[in-house]
Formats: C-alpha cells, sequence, structure tokens
DNA sequence: CATATAATATGATGATCGTCATTTTATAGC
DNA sequence: GCTATAAAATGACGATCATCATATTATATG
C-alpha cells in the first residue's frame, strides 16, 4: 500500500508501545514477536520492515519506557516536587501492580543485563539520566561526589524494595516493603 | 536400571544443582530441559521421571540456591562476623560477575514475581528467612518493628544496587554503584 | 481512471520448546 | 546366572520461536 508520509512510522510505533507495555508486564523472553504484531493490530510478516530483528526493538522500546518515565519525573520536578514525592510515587501499590506501565528497570534490569552489550549501554545512558535528575533533586549543600553515590544508594533501594513488593504473595509483607522502602530512600536523601 | 537406593535421589540432586546454576545466570525462561539435562550428563526424556513439570523444578533450585545462601550467611554470622561484613560480601565484583553461584533473589527475583503463586510463596518463605537473619544481626537497642523494617530498605538496597551493577556497561561507574550500594546499606544498618 | 509502489499479509523455514509414551539397559535380589 | 524391576534413553508430539522470501493490496501519483 501507498500510504501518506508518516503512515509507517506511526505504525512502528505502535509496534514500539505495544512491545514496551508487554516487555515490561511479561518480560523480554516471553514475548513473540507473532503475538506482539497481532496486538499492535498487525501481521506477524512485517515485523522486519521496521526492525533488523527482536533486539533491535528491546532496544527501541526499552527507550520509549524510559522517556516515558523521565518526562513524568520532569513534569514532577519542574512543578516544585521533591525527591521525596518521586519516592512516594514509585513506591506506590499502583505502580507495584502495573508493570507494564512503571519502571522499565525494575521490570527489566536482571533481563537486561544478559543482552548484548548494545542494549546494555543504551539502558546504561538512559539509567544515568535517571540518576542525574535524582542527584539534581538532592539538598545543594552536599557535595556532588557525595550526592551522586546518595542518589545510586536511593533508587537502588527504590529499585530492590519494588521489585521485593511484587515477587512477594503475603499482601500485608508487601505493603510493609514498600513503606519500608520510602522510609529507607527518604533516610538516605535526607541525612 | 536398578540401581542401588539413594541413586535416584542423587541424580536428581545433580539435576536441581544444575538448573540452580544455569536459571540464575540465563534465567528461567532462557534455560530448556532438554539442554539442561545434558548438562547434567542425562537425555531429557528421564526429565519426567524427576519432576512434574519445570515449575517444579523452579521451585526445587530456587530452594536449592536460597539454601546455599542462607548457608553461607550462616556461617558468617555464626564466626561473629556483623552485618557489614554480609554486606560487603554481597557487592562485590565477584558476587556481580558470578550470578550463577549467587544471590537468586538478585538474578531471578523479576522473574518469580511472574511465576505461579506456588512459586512464589516458596520464594516469599525464603526471603522471609533471610531477612529474620539481616533484622537477628543488627543493633539489639532499635525495637524490633524498626529492625524488622530496616531490614527490608537494608536488603532492598543491595539487591537494587548489585542488580545496577550487573546491567550497566561502564565498568567505573558499576564499581561505583557496588560501593554507593555498601555507603547507603550500611547507612541505614547503623543510623 | 490506470499504474507504480510502498506497506502489510501470507506462508514457510529450521530450530527449539515442554511434555510424554515407549523402549532399552544395568543391576539388585533370587 | 536368571529374572524382575527401576532408571534412563529414544523418539515423537504439537506448539511456538525468530526470521525471511514472496505475494497481495490499498492508495498516492500520473
Amino acid at each position: 500500500m501507498r500510504f501518506d508520509k508518516g503512515h509507517k512510522e506511526q505504525t512502528r510505533r505502535r509496534i514500539v508501545e505495544t512491545a514496551a507495555r508487554r516487555f515490561r508486564k511479561e518480560g523480554v523472553e516471553a514475548v513473540g514477536i507473532a503475538g506482539l504484531m497481532a496486538d499492535a493490530g498487525l501481521t506477524h510478516g512485517g515485523f522486519y520492515a521496521h526492525f533488523a530483528s527482536k533486539e533491535e526493538l528491546v532496544r527501541a522500546a526499552l527507550e520509549e519506557a524510559s522517556d516515558q518515565s523521565r518526562e513524568r519525573r520532569a513534569v514532577l520536578l519542574e512543578k516544585g516536587e521533591s525527591l521525596e514525592a518521586l519516592v512516594r510515587s514509585y513506591l506506590r501499590p499502583v505502580h507495584r501492580d502495573t508493570p507494564e506501565l512503571g519502571c522499565a528497570a525494575a521490570a527489566l534490569i536482571a533481563e537486561i543485563a544478559r543482552h548484548e552489550p548494545e542494549t546494555r549501554s543504551a539502558f546504561t545512558g538512559r539509567l544515568k539520566e535517571l540518576l542525574a535528575q535524582f542527584e539534581a533533586a538532592l539538598p545543594v549543600d552536599m557535595p556532588e561526589e557525595v550526592r551522586s553515590r546518595r542518589a545510586i544508594g536511593i533508587f537502588g533501594t527504590m529499585l530492590g524494595t519494588l521489585q521485593m513488593a511484587r515477587a512477594v504473595t503475603d499482601p500485608v509483607l508487601s505493603v510493609k516493603m514498600l513503606e519500608s522502602g520510602v522510609e529507607a530512600a527518604l533516610a538516605l536523601a535526607t541525612m
């Protein structure tokens, strides 16, 4: 078909967005190309007109999800919200329960660590941006080197406690994990 | 074949140990039964004489890996080592680089969160044991409820920072993540 | 309206997946 | 040494995997 310019681009975006959701929800390996394309309202054959490989889609989906998260964080911070708002928003039951819309790192970091260097590098770049945002939201009287290490500790805490809260079957413990994560992250931010 | 009693049990153990290593290294989904059995020196057909399903092996492998980790932690603590030793041992480059011998949670927690409730429950039990060990290693003058939440925060920090250190391609940043994780975890333990 | 063309669909590749029925084989007990 | 038996091997099941060659089809352009 000979659609108007931008039609293919739009289709590509739809595939990437579908992938970004399903990868976060089910894991990269659990999602097949055929089912993914069907979800995007297409058949499987057209996939390789858009991407050279599944790995390339993984990178695109990772960037898509990261961009969304970064934008959300930026909006919060520009509204004058503090790091505390970011922490509390991250460690909420709704984020725990909807990984398909949430932090790509929390859903996929262990799987990413096993992917090709090119994918890991793309992820590294996005993670550095995230850490820079956190760093900038820390008290200005903190030496920069301390802020930098503190940002890593804070986000690591958020990442780990969210994953724990997602994995356990005990709902009381799960909530306690979210609360303990907030407590710990805020302690690291303010001490 | 009619082997002496305990032969089958021994074979089963070998399968579980092989699985515990490969699952941690490659992820559960990336490991196929056939290849796994070959790694254990067997052919694929015998698998279902030992396990009702792959999922059952996942549970067994998870328990095997957890037992090993718990034992290692217990040895350290009984030697009179503090929580600090646990933290430093966890956030070491060698642990980052050999996930197949390391913490099952760090390698598989996100994948576990997507498994059957039975598997998640088994994991929950092991995680509770781990947190209890951490809790017991915290200062006795801390109220128990605080110790409990603190233990969650500390292990969450360790989990998250180790995973970050594994995923990034920048080796300098990776080491910085390990160090920042130690710093943050110890701060939470002593404040 | 006809045609060129770009986007998507169809259909197949060989490989691998988890699972299971059947057969082979080694040895423990007679 | 023979035989019963339990453990492992062989081989196959249908399903799904990523990938690609080819065919179809809708529409923008002439």
